[in-house]
DNA sequence: CTTGATCCCGTAGTGGCTACGGGAGGCAAA
DNA sequence: TTTGCCTCCCGTAGCCACTACGGGATCAAG
């Protein structure tokens, strides 16, 4: 006897995955999650493959990709076609704009923490943070 | 002779200043920028106190203070009044925030380098990237 | 006076949710 | 069975910081 696949409510589902509830309802709405099946009273039924699929979309959340990405590589996991560089190209495309941005941040924290430092919290007519604004 | 200061349409300022037309007249909506003076057909009329004001704006939002921060900071600017301390709390709050992206987008970074670097591109059965968003 | 660039204004759209609110469903204890 | 309470339903509006659109008015140069 297989297992059956167990079945979860909307609020359970969001719990499993770590997600609100509304934001359940907000993929559904842009077709990232599927319609599921309902109680008689309109209640969404879910189950395990609901479960890996929002799990699937917050760690690539978490990783930064958009949501189009995302998509994206949900279509090319599921059932696994299409080809292997397609999905490096997109991982490589948000590789890079991460770096970038983590270059922006880095010359912004170094830029920020000297002003601070400099701060000598006493008369505003010279404070370093204004300054650096100011012109 | 005191140089006049010279009267700059809203295209030539938000050249001046590096900011879109739209932008300048979205600052204006929520009360960041004034409202200038008009020509008699409607058109905005700048100066460089308008200048200067959107420039610093300008390099606040470069430095990552939100509309909200810089709101304050111009206050706090104009005429320079109130404690140094209060500027270099809203940059000591932003530099923590700052850092805590730096960390964020570090850590992202090294995971998608990692997974990219090992995607042999060919087999999709086993991609390095999709294994790490399936579990 | 005509031409062409600029500027006007209001409105709607972007991404990725989150918040709100009033009503209905579901389930367990009494 | 009734009562109570939690959860879920749906649609809509709001968040941030702009950006885009479009049709009409104005401006400066020739």
């Amino acid at each position: 006897m297989l297992t059956k696949a167990r079945a979860l409510a909307a609020g359970q589902l969001a719990k499993a995955a770590g997600v609100n509830l509304e934001t359940i309802r907000y993929y559904e709405t842009i077709g990232l999650m599927p319609a599921p099946p309902r109680t008689p009273g309109g209640h969404r039924v879910y189950d395990d493959v609901h479960v890996r699929r929002l799990a699937f979309i917050r760690r690539g959340r978490e990783l930064g990709f958009s949501l189009e990405e995302v998509r994206a590589l949900l279509i090319l996991n599921d059932p696994r076609q299409g080809s292997c560089a397609e999905v490096k190209d997109i991982a490589a495309m948000h590789l890079t704009e991460v770096r970038r941005k983590l270059a922006d941040l880095t010359r912004l924290e170094s830029i920020l923490a000297a002003s601070v430092a400099s701060c000598t919290s006493e008369p505003l007519a010279s404070c370093p943070v204004l300054d650096m604004l100011e012109l």
